[in-house]
DNA sequence: AAGCTAAAAAATGAATGCAAAAACTGCGAA
DNA sequence: TTCGCAGTTTTTGCATTCATTTTTTAGCTT
């Protein structure tokens, strides 16, 4: 599978947006420059292609991506900046492996923002996006009683998402993102089967959650999204004991 | 002024943790390369040598920290990451100007890591560390009484700082520096000598705050801590448009 | 003189080259 | 066999170089 050289046409693809300058834009983020490259080497990690502490060789992916070392050095450098990677001096870059409590944290910041982003809507949010969200929970109802794993948690990352951008700050959604594409690579292995108990509690706080949201009530749909988070974290955690145990003592 | 050639001097200075490996660190963040580069450029535009929309000139500041482009543009790209710049495609980086709604958002989005470190701290502080920001308040009072602005911000900044650590988070911290410091180069314009209203009712703000971590009140102290970041952003505001007005109509 | 076009100059993005540092290899000693 | 060590190979970090793109400048037309 070879398929990422490919992604590399893609990368320049975007650059389009020419008459930025025309509209009094002023000049935002960059629009697109080759840091494409940063979204292809991002993705390539959270997908998992490499091992968890594995050494990232600089010369395999610049042939990978068809360019030189210079360009994918700058598109490491960022990588690392968003913590994704460590940067280790004279010795290379390694797939950043998130401890037990990192994760912790990285749960506990997720909620943070989840809150903030619960308490902003309750400000701004309308009607008509509020019944959007009321659609994929509906959605997501009915895939939760078919059991279907994977319908149900796309329709929920849907719901998180929504919220985020019915707080309407573009700087919180970037900084939610970039998180969410921290914990991803987690969440991948994460996907448990098993903790169905789980499923039914969270559907409730999920209804919980429309409720507040229904009413506006900032600072209770706060505090229901941090707690949200937190069971999330538990039962992530639970499995991932469970898993661990199940390795050390293979019955 | 040329002391900036100086700063790459230190740059290089700190790399010294070479026994990392050895006692089963698993080898976190780059502890110092000549990324700390990236730190002396971001002081550099922090601190406000650049203006606000200005260009910058790659020649002129590898002059300036006497390296060659390769390392200096990897460092704006990691500034760029970090949103203290734009890097525009073929037409270089430049400082980032914060329109009015960037500062809206990014002080809401500090209410909300300021709002999830309340939270976290009330779960684990020890009652040490509350003396700690108690004596550290009533410092912050004497210099409210005294009028003394200066010292009244410090500890202001130094209770909300203890506050972040006393959550025991790491992302979290790492990522309201980050913010943090996005913000400062605003701040420091935006020290407010008028709006001492302001004071008064900041000061009881703070003592709603300790009350509240004292009870570990934790989704209480969240509340106010977010209410309390958005009365700063009002005062901000408010004293901004002053500045606006009187630019507009100097009478 | 104002406006437009074209050439020159400068700056950007990326590739290559080179010195220094690490990792690996094979050999010999305990 | 295991450990240590010198020499080789690989990799990293940075400087330099090259091709484009942008910006500036000069000249020409109206």
């Amino acid at each position: 599978m070879t398929g990422t050289s490919l992604d590399t046409q893609e990368i320049d693809a975007p650059n389009s947006r020419p008459a930025d300058e025309m509209l009094g834009e002023p000049l935002r983020a960059a629009p697109s420059l080759h840091d494409g490259l940063v979204a292809a080497l991002r993705d390539y990690i959270v997908e998992g292609n490499l091992a968890d502490g594995a050494r990232i060789p600089e010369r395999l992916l610049c042939e990978k991506f068809g360019i030189s070392r210079t360009p994918l050095r700058e598109a490491l450098k960022v990588l690392a900046a968003e913590g994704l990677i460590d940067l280790l001096p004279n010795r290379g870059a390694r797939v950043r492996a998130f401890s037990d409590e990192d994760l912790r944290e990285l749960f506990d910041v997720m909620g943070g923002l989840e809150a903030l982003a619960g308490r902003l809507a309750c400000e701004r949010i309308s009607d008509e996006e509020i019944t959007e969200i009321e659609q994929v929970h509906h959605e997501m109802y009915r895939f939760y009683l078919r059991r279907d794993m994977h319908g149900y948690f796309q329709r929920n990352q849907e719901i998180h998402r929504l919220i985020v951008e019915a707080a309407g700050n573009a700087t919180l959604n970037a900084t939610y993102a970039s998180f969410a594409g921290r914990i991803r690579r987690v969440r991948y292995a994460a996907n448990l089967d098993k903790e169905r108990d789980r499923w039914g509690e969270a559907m409730r706080e999920h209804e919980a959650i429309l409720d507040a949201l229904r009413r506006r009530a900032g600072s209770e749909l706060s505090d229901i999204m941090f707690q949200h988070l937190r069971n999330k974290r538990k039962a992530a955690q639970h499995q991932s004991d469970a898993q661990t145990s199940e390795r050390s003592a293979p019955s």
